[in-house]
DNA sequence: TATTTTTGACCCGCA
DNA sequence: GTGCGGGTCAAAAAT
């Protein structure tokens, strides 16, 4: 108990974000077939990409970065049309193996084949961060723009990068103690969107429906193939050691705890792993009293020239753990969790998911993390939650909406099971495509939604939904079944309909064998 | 050699 | 008071 923190550590002070489904997203864009990388894997993209002088300083630092060179990804574009070399690239930094510098894993031009839709991870948000910086960072949508601040071509821009980046069968289970021992193969789940955390992917067995799909266009092998594996949670850009761990009752892996290497330094943080070995959450405690090391250079190596790793670059974790930057909660909260849960959680009802005031805050634009850089974390697309300085057990989703990205050949723009009635639209500068306005034709529905499609590739698409349904979904198509949320949860930088909690959920879906990416802003009912 | 991880045991709070 | 679980310590082992 001679821990500085230790004290606190039971303190309550976290608040967390919990970014359940993010998992897919961030799996979608760092993935590549077989390899995903896992959460540790996204955290340390994250911080890679912020500082290309960053040396490797402990191990995991190394394992991380290694992982994460897969995941290094180009521009946008480059990212669709990047075929393996990234990721053989990222086999120097050490990621090798496997399936992640699998040749196999390529996109093909713009499309990047079978996007596989993870589960969210559980993920804390290091104390010196706030759920708003989270969102806001890059780890999010790599703009260095929090997805608040961002302009829906922005936000547009940069999830549809993510999604390139998302290579369908490139898995890095970074948090996986072995290869073998990982139960769950980040394969098809860790493809899940993970933009550098924690990403948690289903188990193979574990049937989702949502993903079940995108698995089936991924070969078992792969799936079952981490290349990489990573003992270390996600590298947040600090160093860790880890100085226990302790079996948790019911669950197969035992809960590690990492302290803060640096001298002097509180933060701890506790990993805690789903019975199949996947992350499924990483509690941060304490604020770091220091600056993050620098990161990892990876881009460079990664040979990600335009140094689009920022999206992917930044783990969450690091960009949560590390940012000292970042804003403390509006509250001062001490610490912050950022937790990336399971794909349950994503798929959570929109109570679960939904949250409480914190959840706004975390949206904010205005927490400040904005000013960060490109390099932030990329962690944002998950639903979210916000935890306070409450106890875990007490941990308040977020209300912000969920980012739902999906990704389909055919993308189907309106068809989200409503009716729409197209009522303006508009060409944005820097966009040939013009963003749409949509308006929900259910008498008395005040539902809107806005789409907009990539620059860079009309069939990528965002979607916004400001508001609430007061009907059902019309009998009839809703695809929503098809795909898989993963969405973060974040406030919408523009004014909320309802005062009710809104999520976005980010869907990939993957119709064919060549997916395209598209990003769905959604918002859902909160009960 | 230094650093990190592993692991069993201990301490503490709570029911 | 007892048992349980969470969290931490610290020596040993591994890297």
């Amino acid at each position: 108990m001679a821990e500085n923190d230790g004290s606190s550590s039971r303190a309550p002070v976290r608040p967390t974000i919990s970014l359940p489904p993010r998992t897919s997203m961030e799996s979608l864009f760092t993935g590549g077939p077989g390899a995903s990388p896992g959460p540790m894997t996204l955290v340390s993209n994250f911080f890679a990409d912020n500082d290309p002088d960053y040396d490797c300083r402990s191990f995991s630092q190394l394992l991380a970065g290694a992982i994460t060179s897969p995941a290094a990804v180009p521009s946008l574009r480059q990212s669709f049309q990047r075929v393996d070399n990234s990721s053989s690239r990222g086999k120097d930094n050490g990621s090798g193996s496997g399936g992640v510098g699998g040749s196999e894993f390529m996109f093909k031009q713009n499309r990047p084949t079978g996007l596989v839709v993870t589960q969210p991870a559980m993920f804390t948000i290091p104390p010196g961060l706030s759920p708003a910086s989270l969102l806001d960072s890059p780890g999010f949508f790599s703009a260095g723009q929090g997805v608040f601040g961002l302009s829906h071509q922005q936000v547009l821009a940069q999830v549809t990068a993510h999604a390139a980046q998302a290579q369908p069968h490139i898995q890095v289970p970074a948090e996986y103690p072995s290869l073998s021992s990982a139960p769950p193969p980040p394969s098809s789940q860790h493809q899940s969107l993970t933009f550098g955390t924690v990403h948690q992917q289903m188990p193979p067995s574990v049937p989702d429906h949502n993903i079940v799909k995108e698995l089936s266009d991924v070969p078992p092998d792969q799936r079952s193939q981490p290349s990489i594996t990573v003992d270390k949670p996600a590298d947040d850009g600090y160093n860790w050691r880890k100085y226990g761990q302790k079996q948790v009752k019911g669950c197969e892996y035992p809960r590690s705890y990492y302290k803060c290497t640096y001298p002097k330094c509180p933060v701890k943080k506790k990993v805690e792993r789903s019975h199949d070995g996947q992350v499924t959450e990483i509690i941060y405690k304490g604020q770091h009293n220091h600056q993050p090391p620098p990161p990892i250079k990876r881009a460079k190596d990664s040979g990600n020239p335009n140094g689009i790793y920022n999206l992917q670059g930044h783990s969450e974790v690091g960009s949560m753990g590390g940012n000292e930057n970042f804003n403390m909660s509006k509250e001062g909260l001490p610490s912050h969790s950022l937790v990336l849960k399971d794909q349950e959680s994503s798929q959570a009802t929109p109570e679960q998911v939904s949250g409480s005031s914190d959840s706004e805050e975390v949206g904010n634009a205005d927490t400040g993390v904005e000013g960060r850089d490109d390099d932030e974390p990329e962690s944002k697309r998950r639903n979210i939650e916000v935890r306070t300085s409450e106890p875990a057990s007490s941990h308040r989703t977020v209300t912000e909406p969920r980012i739902i990205v999906q990704t389909t050949s055919e993308v189907d723009l309106l068809d989200d099971g409503y009716r729409w009635r197209k009522y303006g639209q508009k060409v944005v500068k820097g966009n040939p495509y013009p963003r749409s306005y949509y308006k929900c034709t259910s008498q008395g529905c005040n539902v809107r939604k806005h789409v907009e499609r990539a620059a860079s590739d009309p069939k990528a698409v965002i979607t916004t939904y400001e508001g609430k349904h007061n009907h059902d979904v019309p009998a009839a198509k809703n695809s929503s079944h098809s795909t898989a949320i993963i969405g973060s949860q974040w406030k919408p930088p523009t004014t909320v309909v309802d005062n009710q909690s809104r999520n976005q959920r980010a869907e990939f879906k993957n119709n064919g064998q060549q997916p395209i990416a598209s990003l769905r802003f959604k918002e859902e009912q909160m009960t």
